[in-house]
DNA sequence: CTGAAAGCGCTTACAG
DNA sequence: CTGAAAGCGCTTACAG
């Protein structure tokens, strides 16, 4: 069934169809007789009509349409990101459409070209390594464009970010004064800022300690996240560690992590100390309750739709970065 | 910066809009010069040319945008369906653009309303309860569309569907045989035929069976899932159950038992067996590994994605449903 | 081998 | 108080 178009609604009704735009519309200025106006508006209901957006963003350039790519949807915290954004950006009249990087570059710059196709407005994107170039050209065409949980360096591009040097640090202190004989860091291997800052804060705060901490390192590809983490943590802690702190980088690396802990029955907080990055509700089944970062996601959702929207609607060219704070949510998992 | 348009590459290349369409579209029949050819390509390359996908789809009445409704994205078990989703959509060349109804038939009808506006080709959505006129409105003007996970009586929309109620049957006998004391289902109080579907499973299994069981149920509401299914848990197994089986029909009430049994040191399977609808990486971190009924999500998506296309270029009525086996995986949960 | 022209469903400056 | 007309960026049947 072909849907009812301003056309033939100006037909039924016996006016034009411009009548009839301004009339739905609701625009003043165009002093319109009340009898037509019901008269439009009888004649749309009964034809059940609803506007094409499609032809509406051809004319105006707006396709109220926002691109989301993320480095996968089915993890925990971006699908949270995407649950925040979603309701963030329904309220502004926008809607998003979602894609997947698979932290590829190659797959995201088929993502932005799809949805720069798809004429949206602007995208929230999580970069993935080596996308720079991609993310420039976007810029360069001053499509509205903002990052969310990561950054680049060199890229010119507004963000929402985490304060996860200072957080990584604080964190790591809190640690540290708990007088652990081992403090093992669990990050991954990458080029990713942000997780590079994590990883700063760390180092920085066992750098600065007066006493002499022994701390490791235990650094996983994201090839087979689970395997490495456990093979690795064989090595680092074995099977029966005392007074050690495990700092992880990652609810994934957390999860993995946790899942060793479990297999080998050693103790939280008794054996092992745990602290995470960002939550999952994965936590809540382990026998201790986990601390972990928590990241303000309604917040980033909010700043980050606010800045798109300004963009959007007034682009200016700006690297202006929101720098929001976790959280550090103690709960049993620490001595 | 203005982005070019076919006029742009036409007045350049010095030929018409037609040919630079024929040429880039790599429309056959039209066998045009080869160096005219080369200009064009040429030209569109040093303008940056992409098309514009909403002119063309105006055009062509086909967005190549495809709605996904879900209850709420954040949860593990959609935005995995999700992801499969996207997966097979781009492979046809569709995107996504997503929603989340929160079980709310209102909020449900918004999205429908505004992705219809959007002119999305089709449809997937998990229907909620209370949403059948909606969809039958949908329906009756021809729109395609799928629905995923749930389905809804006497509404006659083409679905994929899980063997809701033979997978209760056969994994509740399978519990049965095991000659627990007493066996728990717990279930959403709710209208969603699905869940009723696995009640029923249940419930006949139960009936049907030779020896005595204790069967209790332990039925919740949607508003404060974890809470009630704690309380309700501490009057049906108490705190130091024997000989007890949980059959719980969703992941989140399966999270939510598991927390109790936690908190209350309720060994597993020692004393309590647990069995399970539905995956979530949560499960990992359970001290024993938990016995669930694995859907088969990709297949799902596959086949959610097929119907729709199917839908799309050549629309039908149809309630075709596509009933897909859930597999029990069995860990150590079950005693 | 190529182009002029209509049309997809809207919006909006302009005219009356 | 209302309408004729141009135009957004494409596609495509038709003509030559």
């Amino acid at each position: 069934m072909k849907r009812a178009s301003i056309k033939d609604i100006a037909r039924i009704a016996g006016v034009s169809v411009a009548t009839v735009s301004y009339v739905l519309n609701k625009k003043e200025g165009h002093r319109i007789g009340e009898d037509t106006k019901k008269k439009i508006f009888e004649v749309a209901e009964t034809l059940n009509y609803t506007p094409n957006r499609i032809a509406r963003s051809l004319q105006n350039n707006k396709s109220k349409l926002l691109g989301l790519i993320v480095a996968d949807i089915s993890n925990d915290f971006y699908s949270s990101i995407a649950r925040n954004l979603e309701n963030k950006a329904l309220k502004l009249g926008y809607t998003l459409i979602i894609g997947s990087s698979d932290e590829n570059a190659e797959k995201f710059e088929k993502l932005i070209d799809l949805f720069s196709q798809q004429q949206v407005d602007g995208m929230i994107v999580a970069p993935v390594a080596g996308c720079e170039d991609i993310l420039q050209k976007l810029l360069d065409r001053n499509y509205p464009l903002v990052t969310i949980d990561r950054y680049l360096k060199g890229v010119n591009a507004p963000g929402v970010i985490l304060n996860n040097r200072e957080i990584a640090e604080t964190t790591t202190q809190f640690l540290i004064d708990k007088k652990f004989d081992k403090i093992v860091y669990v990050g991954y291997e990458t080029k990713l800022q942000h997780l590079l800052d994590r990883q700063k804060g760390f180092e920085a705060s066992v750098k600065d300690s007066t006493s002499d901490i022994d701390a490791k390192y235990i650094m996983v590809g994201l090839e087979n996240i689970s395997g490495e983490v456990h093979a690795e943590m064989e090595k680092v802690i074995g099977k029966n560690p005392k007074n050690t702190a495990l700092y992880f980088s990652s609810n994934k690396l957390a999860v993995a992590g946790l899942e060793y802990l479990i297999k080998n029955s050693i103790k939280v907080p008794q054996q092992v100390s745990v602290l995470a990055f960002d939550e999952t509700e994965a936590y809540k089944l382990f026998p201790a309750e986990i601390t972990y970062i928590k990241q303000p996601l309604e917040e980033m959702a909010d700043e980050a739709i606010k800045l798109l929207d300004f963009q959007i609607s007034d682009y200016t060219a700006t690297s202006k970065k929101i720098t929001l704070s976790g959280d550090l949510i103690i709960k049993k998992s620490i001595k």
